[in-house]
Order: structure tokens, then C-alpha cells, then sequence
DNA sequence: CCGGATCCGCTACGATACTG
DNA sequence: CAGTATCGTAGCGGATCCGG
């Protein structure tokens, strides 16, 4: 638990810093955007956190509104951690800071872990930008799988694995492609125009992408 | 000078915060958002930073393309600190934070610094939703006096003291009226309309501000 | 006075080991 | 599985000092 390392000054950015400006809060906070999380897969997805340091963040987070911390129903009893609605709305912070930090991505270092559902925070950004509506939409990578719902506005914003129920859209990309779309280098319509993503899908959302 | 502490991850948030995530650096990037700095004011605006991770700080910022470094020509030869195209878009970022972190703000502790120009994030984002247009904006409050330019694209975003010349408006308010404003409590129209804020000038924008 | 560099004590962080 | 305990290291804050 950390004693409280202020700015102590009197402005939103810096009150926001004190709160979010710790090491690993805001990556923490991306995991959690996928939904609720256990200890241990929070640990497996953010690699190079020591142990106690996240539960430290975890208690921090609780205490100042970011998450709550909930048991879930046996069986397969187990703490999750979630986001508030408070917390969720740091949505809007990691999308400015993913957006500014695309053009650093540059190629993969052999030192980088990768998960897919990085790409979800980008991707949604592009679907809200190219005006594709709302849905779920399932995305297959090499990396991985993951989904995510196309301007929702409350609950996760997206999630590791397949979609839980029968998705709006289903994209397929090679990982060159689905970088240089989150960079923003690539448009989604050219894109799917030169075959390098597939979607699948009977959704108004999936049918925009392919006609865009 | 850091020795590099990244988080090592292939995902553009990330790579951001192995940039930013520093103490202190956002806030640096807040104080050169008002323009060219020197080491000093700097230090005198960032109470509780120390010399020397200000110090390193700047190192990293220039090696890191946010920051250059200049000499200024006689008289008055001093160095100053300047934001570059690249650090500026770093804009986004504390406007996100500072939206979050607006509702935290609550009252004035005893211990808070509070600077002028610190209102100015803010309220160049109020002048922006309220699409006031573009124009310069000089700002009196009882802490201080500063300006703004809003709708701006390049060059600094705001600064200390009075307008560099002729502004397109005046607002004079006092300190609760701002912080309601800032804090998106009151909308900029409505505090014009009940006398709270003073609106002078006979540009576009004073008229708008008047008119709204 | 400006622009730092140096030193010192403290806290935060990272890695590993261990426990209910 | 979900953390706590321990320990060495790195980053930070405060004060002092120093060259231009």
C-alpha cells in the first residue's frame, strides 16, 4: 500500500497522475478493461510485474475507485477484479496514449511479449473512427483470439478468446496487417479491399466492413 | 539518464508509457505546452521536483524526441526548453487525463501549488466543445494572468502573463467560477450569462462568448 | 542569478522464495 | 491459487555546492 506520493498540485492532470501514475496501474487497468480478472491471469499478461507489486496496485486501485474485488460462485471459486465505472472511463486515456505511441511500435523486439487482445484497444478505435457501428466482432490472429464490442459504452470493451455469443463480424488478419491497420497506417476498407483481412459474418456490422 | 526501463511489450500504450511514464515527465510536457522554458522556471513551476530528475528528465525528453534544447541569443543568454511537433501531440494525452481527473479535483488542500496557466488545459477544452472557434484568449484570475490560443494546431498552446498582443477576448473570473468551468460543473455560456465571468473584446470570439 | 552536478537517505521496484 | 516475506537495486526528494 503506498503512502501516498502526491504532486500536490492544485490541477486535474496532476490529481489524475496521483492516482494513474504509478508503474503498471495503466496496463493494469488495460487488462482489466477486458473484463474481470483473476490474480493469476493479470500476473500472466503483464509480464515483468513482480508479485508484490501487483497486489499492491490491486489494493490501491480498490481503495481510490478504480476496481472492486469480487468472489465468484463456486464452483471454480475465485477472486476477480473489475473495473468501476470510474476505472472504465480510463478508457479515453489509454486510447490517447495508444494513439500517440503507434508510430513507436515499429517491429517487434525480441524481448516484447505479445498478446492478442492488445490489438483490441487500436482496432476498436479504428472501427469507431470508420463509423462501423455497434457489435461484437471476433478477431482471429496468429497470435491468438480475441473479441471486442464495437462502441459499447459499458461493460468490457473487449476480451481474450472467442466471442461469448454469436459475434455481429469475424476478421481474420496476418499480424502485418492487423499492425499497420492499429497504426493507422492501413485503412480497415483498403484493407479488406486488397484480401488481407477476411470477414465473415451476416451482421449489419460485417457487411459495412466488407461494402466500406 | 535513464537506463531504459521499459515495460517490453508489443502493444502502442505501452511503448508510450516507456516514454511518458516517468514521474514528473507529463508534467514537464504541461509546463512547455506555455512555450519555450527555461531550467528554471521549470523548476519553479514543478515544486518537489529535484534538480536533478529534472535534470534527467530533460536529457531523456530530448534524446526521446519531445524536447529541444536552445540557446537563446543575447541579451539574456540562457537556455530553453521547447516542445517539438512530436511532443506537442502529447496534447491529447494530458487533455484525456485532465478530463479524468477533473472530478477528483474537489477543494484546494493546504499543500497544493496552484500556477495560473494550470487552468488553461481545461478551459481550452471548454472553449473547444463549446466550439468557440479559433482565436487568442488572455485570462484573469486572482491567482494570475495568463492566455491561451484556442483551436491552435502548432506553436504553444497557452502561456503565462498577459496576451503577446491584441487578444480576440478577455475573461476575467474568479477563482470558484473557474474551477466549476474547468471542472465541466458549468457550462462557459451559462457563467457568462449569470455575470460570473467578465467577457471583453470585440473580436469573433468575444462576440460567440457573449452571444452563446 | 542561471544551470545544473554531487551526495545522501529513503522509498519503490523486481526477483525469488515461501505460505495458507 | 492468491498472495506475503525478504532482500538487493534503482529511482526519487532534499540539500549543498560549483562553474559560467
Amino acid at each position: 500500500m503506498s503512502p501516498r506520493r502526491s504532486y500536490d498540485q492544485y490541477c486535474s492532470a496532476a490529481r489524475a497522475l496521483d492516482v494513474v501514475g504509478d508503474r503498471w496501474t495503466l496496463l493494469i487497468v488495460r487488462e482489466l478493461l477486458a473484463g474481470p480478472r483473476r490474480y493469476t491471469d493479470l500476473h500472466a499478461d503483464l509480464p515483468g510485474v513482480s508479485t508484490d507489486v501487483l497486489a499492491s496496485r490491486l489494493k490501491d486501485m480498490e481503495r481510490d475507485g478504480l476496481t472492486t474485488r469480487r468472489r465468484l460462485p463456486p464452483p471454480g471459486a475465485a477472486y476477480v477484479y473489475e473495473l468501476t465505472g470510474h476505472g472504465r472511463e480510463l478508457l479515453s486515456v489509454l486510447q490517447a496514449l495508444g494513439e500517440w505511441g503507434a508510430p513507436l511500435l515499429g517491429d517487434r523486439r525480441a524481448t516484447d511479449a505479445v498478446r492478442a487482445h492488445w490489438f483490441a484497444l487500436p482496432l476498436s478505435r479504428v472501427l469507431r473512427d470508420a463509423g462501423a457501428g455497434t457489435g461484437l466482432v471476433e478477431v482471429r490472429l496468429e497470435e491468438g483470439e480475441f473479441h471486442l464490442w464495437a462502441g459499447a459504452e459499458e461493460g468490457p470493451v473487449y476480451g481474450e478468446g472467442p466471442a461469448p455469443e454469436e459475434p455481429d463480424a469475424r476478421l481474420t488478419f496476418d499480424t502485418a496487417t492487423c499492425v499497420a491497420v492499429a497504426r493507422g497506417e492501413l485503412s480497415l476498407p483498403d484493407a479488406v479491399r486488397e484480401g488481407r483481412v477476411e470477414v465473415r459474418g451476416e451482421g449489419a456490422l460485417a457487411k459495412e466492413l466488407r461494402e466500406a
